[in-house]
Formats: C-alpha cells, sequence, structure tokens
DNA sequence: AATCAATAGGTGTATATACATATAAAAAAA
DNA sequence: TTTTTTTATATGTATATACACCTATTGATT
C-alpha cells in the first residue's frame, strides 16, 4: 500500500522524508502482525525478543547488560521483561558468582518450547505475505544501513 | 551502521527476515533521535504527529477519528494525546454542532509556534544525518511499498 | 586500607501502545 | 415511534518506552 493511502497524506517535502515516514510507518505495520499473533502464546514482541535472545545463547547465560545491547529497542527496559517472562516461568534469574551485581538469566525448557512453536507460526505468517525476493531484500537491507552511516 | 553490529547478532535465516529486523531497528534509531529533539519542546513524537497532522489541514478541525486515520501507528489512543496536547493549551476541544458525538481538535497559535519552531529543529537534525540521495530514497520507498504489498 | 568513581541492575514516573469496555449520539430497522 | 445497531469518543488495564534516580558491588585512586 502507498503510503499516502496509510497516512492520507500527499505533502511529503521530499523522498527522503517520505522515506523516514515510511519506515516508521511500515514497522508499526510489521509490530502489528507480530503482536496479533505473539497474542496466542501470551507474549508481547519485546518478551518474544527476550527469549530469541536468550535463544541464541543457549545454553550459556546471559547477564541482562548483555540482553539490552542484543534489543532491536536499545531504550528497552530489560529487568521488567525479564519479570514478566519469570513470573511465567519462561526464564530463570540467578545472580553472577564471579560479579555479584549481575543477574544471569536462564531460558526454561517451557520458555524454548513456547519460543519454538511462536516462531513457527510467526515464520509462517512472514512466508504468507512476503512480496518481495530476496535480491530486493538484500537491496533494502543495503539502503536501510546506508540511511544509518551516521550511527550515533 | 550494520545490522549485526547494532544487534550483535549474525544468525539471519534469510535477507527477508534481516530486512524485517533492519527495518524495526530502524524505525528505533529515527525515532531516539526525533525523541532527543522533542524534549527540548516538551513534545512527545506522537504529541508532534498530532500537531503535524492538524497543522496540514489548517485552518480547518479534524475530529478524533480523522487524526486517528492519519497517524502513523494506527493503534494510537489520540484521545489521550489530545489530553496532554489541551493541558499546554496547544490545540481545543470543540464539541461538533452537526454530529455531537464528535470532537473537533484545533491548533492553537501556540500550538501551530511550538510546531514550527520543533519542524525546523527537526529538519536540520535530518539533514546533517542525510547520507542517502534522492534517487536512493525513492528505491527505498518502492521497495517499503511492496513489502507492505499484502496490506491487511 | 580507605576513599572515590564506575558499573549492573532494580525502581519510580509520565506517556504511549494495544486492546477491551463504557457511554452517548446518530442511523437503521422494526 | 420505538427498538436495535452502529459510530465517535472516552476510559480502564497491562505492558512498554524513555529517562531519572537509587543501591550494591566492583575497580581505580589516593
Amino acid at each position: 500500500m502507498k503510503l499516502e493511502n496509510a497516512l492520507l497524506s500527499t505533502k511529503f517535502s521530499n523522498e527522503a522524508q517520505k522515506a523516514t515516514l515510511n519506515i516508521l510507518y511500515t514497522a508499526w505495520w510489521l509490530k502489528s502482525i507480530t503482536s496479533k499473533e505473539l497474542k496466542d502464546f501470551d507474549l508481547t514482541h519485546e518478551q518474544y525478543n527476550v527469549l530469541r535472545i536468550l535463544k541464541g545463547k543457549y545454553p550459556d547465560q546471559l547477564c541482562v547488560k548483555d540482553i539490552a545491547r542484543r534489543m532491536i529497542e536499545k531504550s528497552s527496559n530489560v529487568p521488567r521483561i525479564i519479570d514478566r517472562l519469570e513470573i511465567k516461568k519462561l526464564v530463570k534469574r540467578t545472580v553472577s558468582e564471579s560479579d555479584k551485581r549481575e543477574t544471569l538469566i536462564t531460558i526454561t525448557k517451557s520458555g524454548l518450547s513456547i519460543l519454538e512453536s511462536s516462531t513457527s507460526k510467526l515464520n509462517k505468517v512472514h512466508n504468507s505475505i512476503q512480496t518481495i525476493t530476496e535480491k530486493e531484500a538484500e537491496q533494502l537491507n543495503c539502503l536501510l544501513e546506508k540511511l544509518r552511516a551516521t550511527e550515533v
């Protein structure tokens, strides 16, 4: 869908400004699709992201700071997200022996299992709405990374 | 910056999946730049978006529903955003005469003035970090809109 | 060793998201 | 006309964002 129709606006000062809005809108669009599917698993987007990060290092543990560094949204409040996951027994907290300031997080069997089924569901949905080729996706990745050249 | 460095991960199943994460991360990156600047004007991203929408139709008024339709994030709680703007006297609420269910929103002089100065600041920042050409931005817009072909 | 600075994680607050529900008004159906 | 349905907005709740601040621990400096 054209951005003009999504935002009911045609007043973009230039293509770069339109691209900014287009990225923000597309991110919302992607997230809204994801949220809907994750709801069946009683997971939020951010909780899913934390589980995915933990699985990436499994069976190793990760401390809160290392999870935060891998989050898509860097300003995520990781301790609080872990609170919810811990209540649902999807992760476990332990104090690090080598540095008592650090809290080590482990994904549980239950966490791995819910991650697997939710990921499988998300992949199905993503495949079903896939409209761009591998080559186009590559091009898109290049453009986004060029856009972020001035990383702060 | 490469997505690999931003997320400290190299495990992407394909370019399309990487593109999804890249869009989400870039959106966060863009928002974090914007928020920082808007803070000087005591505005959030969403409050700014509402003011921008109102200015687009000024001096006409818009009802809450029409604002919501133009928001980047469609699930925004517009009445609540308007609450904050009203407290700061940047917008005014009036009940519609023709349909008493509708609340009409008007941007005030003060709202227009703060929008102007914040927009000018944002434009400066955007220009200073601009790294892609008009042609590349156009290409980016095409790819994002192709990605969203399966609009729900 | 004692003091100071830096770091890790947790907590507090205002605002936003996502979604459900409530209320009043308008439109449609009986 | 009365009832029912739909629509517009507001409100309630759990979680998240963005950011400030607190506390305990570690590492560096004196």
